[in-house]
RNA sequence: GGUUCCUUGGCCGAGUGGCUUAGGCACUGGUCUGCAAAACCAGGUACGGCGGUUCGAAUCCGCCAGGAACCUCCA
């Protein structure tokens, strides 16, 4: 199958036709959460973009290799004990182990994926295992001159590099402006200027990830990992890297700055960046501490949320915009997004229900066009849905017998929607959880037994036993006492 | 302050020079129904403000207003 796919490039700030360096492969790295909290809403958005754009390319017949790393060193110390309640925050006087920590929020990562939906990636490196490629990229660097070590750290020389190369070519950025500009921290004198940064730094006696160097016993800079690990397993240049918008700069610059220099071209051809998630028109970050974790939606136990929101709720509402957009957080949205899944999800079922007939009144073929070009137009996830509601009517009109459809017709229908929604969208039609099942059991149990005491009222004997024979013979025990009745399985 | 970007109907959210009245949710009328629900049919409301370019602009340009992201860890 040979679609073209355009994305739209950061690097160029424009659409282009995607072409892959190896014919028939991609090599895409996006940059992964770093594990000291909870998933958040915003942690679901590159995921689920990224996740759509492997799943488009496989369809496509690409081989991807996906690298997702994990970020498990570099700003662990002190965020590492950030307990909600005052017992937890006891329990860990004994400071956790920083790999405890990494380790439990990596597990809940997973977990949250999952529940979305997300395919695991293809390999999913961790910053902490590759210490020794960072420190050979560091030397390669300082060798070629564009780093220097100051009190034990070694620091990108930005401004040398911006002499030969140009830095600043994905943000937009002019190192003049950074300069004047860029606020002055403390403990940054290490530095010749305020722009450079970090490639490895020495460890403060209570810093407990410390690895040995040529240098001192330090850990890496955070920017240093990416270029380590993609330049591992996707080679010195590869197709697609990705992220989240808050990473462009200057996460993303420096990779560019670290790879030109180590390697002599920057990493990637194209650079994809999903825009944020917004509650009340503000980012939903940690910083600002307003973000609501998956738990938190998945549960509804959280002021903000009116309800508890399922997985696949999230995931559509999140398709239901598009990925450079940012995307508006809030209960009515979330609710209609629920709905509008809620009718897909049936129309979809009901396929199975269409007859067939000797004509088809409608175009397959136009309505399979339209489903891939949306989606191979820089994933425009909002159009492909909106295509696929025209399916749903396609689908409604078809069982209320407004239209017609052939059998093979019907087969090559039925498969383009299963594969939009459920292949590339990743919309999998969720069982009922037995949770919810056994709950809506008690409610329904109840209701049987207030129609049956209601019944007793009108001293309608017949539908009184009626209701208690039948139970009975389903395995139900209906006990009368003189508070009502009860109800127990045998 | 610098860089970049956004502003679409009751809500979310596509579109980017001329007929897309996108789509979802909500709403209104009708068909169906014992009554509902679902489904189907029909319907309304929009392009932040002011100027300009153009035969024609929500779409291009300028100014103004409001908002955001990044410039420090952040998806």
């Amino acid at each position: 199958m040979t679609r073209e796919i355009f994305i739209y490039n950061t690097l160029s700030r424009s659409k282009e036709k995607f072409e892959s360096i190896n014919p028939g492969r991609v090599g895409l790295y996006v940059c992964g959460p770093t594990v000291y909290g909870d998933p958040h809403l915003g942690h679901a958005r590159p995921a689920i973009t990224f996740d759509l754009l492997s799943r488009l390319l496989r369809h496509l017949e690409y081989k991807v290799r996906y690298v997702r790393n994990i970020t498990d060193v570099g700003h662990l110390e002190n965020d590492a004990d950030e307990g909600e309640d005052k017992i937890a925050k006891k329990a860990k006087l004994d400071e956790l182990e920083p790999m405890e920590v990494v380790h439990y929020y990596t597990d809940r990562y997973h977990d949250y994926m999952k529940m979305l939906n997300i395919k695991s990636p293809s390999i999913e490196p961790r910053a902490s295992g590759h210490i020794i490629e960072q420190q050979e990229i560091i030397k390669n660097i300082l060798e070629k001159g564009y780093a220097y070590e100051s009190n034990g750290s070694i620091y990108f020389d930005v401004k040398k590099y911006n002499q030969d190369f140009p830095y600043g070519i994905l943000s937009g950025r002019n190192i003049d402006d950074l300069i004047s500009n860029t606020r002055t921290l403390d403990g940054q004198s290490e530095k010749r200027n305020n722009v450079d940064f970090a490639l490895w730094k020495k460890a403060a006696p209570e810093h407990i990830m410390r690895w040995p160097s040529p240098w001192s016993d330090g850990f890496p800079g955070w920017h240093l990992e990416c270029s380590a690990m993609s330049k591992k397993y996707l080679g010195e240049q590869f197709d697609i890297h990705g992220g989240g918008m808050d990473l462009l700069f200057p996460h993303h610059e420096c990779e560019i700055a670290q790879s030109t220099v180590a390697n002599g071209n920057a990493p990637a051809k194209y650079w994809m960046h999903n825009n944020m998630i917004t509650i009340g028109g503000q980012k939903m970050g940690k910083s600002l501490g307003n973000f609501i974790t998956l738990e938190q939606f998945f549960t509804g136990n959280h002021d903000k949320l009116d309800k508890a929101y399922s997985p696949m709720t999230i995931r559509f509402f999140i398709l239901q915009a598009h990925y450079r957009s940012t995307l508006d957080f809030g209960n009515e949205a979330l609710q209609a997004a629920e709905k509008g899944l809620n009718k897909l999800n049936e129309a979809l079922l009901n396929l199975e229900k269409i007859p067939s007939s000797s004509e088809t009144s409608f175009s397959i073929e136009e309505f399979e066009n339209k489903c891939y070009n949306a989606i191979c137009d820089d994933l425009n996830s909002p159009i492909l849905i909106a295509n696929l509601f025209d399916g749903v009517k396609h689908i409604n009109n078809l069982l209320a017998g407004n239209s017609k459809i052939t059998s093979n017709d019907l087969e090559h229908f039925k498969n383009l929607m299963m594969l939009f929604a459920n292949e590339i969208l990743g919309l999998s039609q969720e069982e009922k959880s037995e949770e919810a099942t056994h709950s809506k059991l008690d409610e329904v149990m109840n209701l049987l037994l207030q129609l049956r005491s209601d019944a007793k009222t009108n001293k309608d004997w017949n539908t009184a036993d009626k209701i208690r024979n039948e139970l009975q013979n389903l395995g139900f025990v209906v006990k009368d006492g003189a508070e009502g009745a009860t109800w127990e399985l045998k």
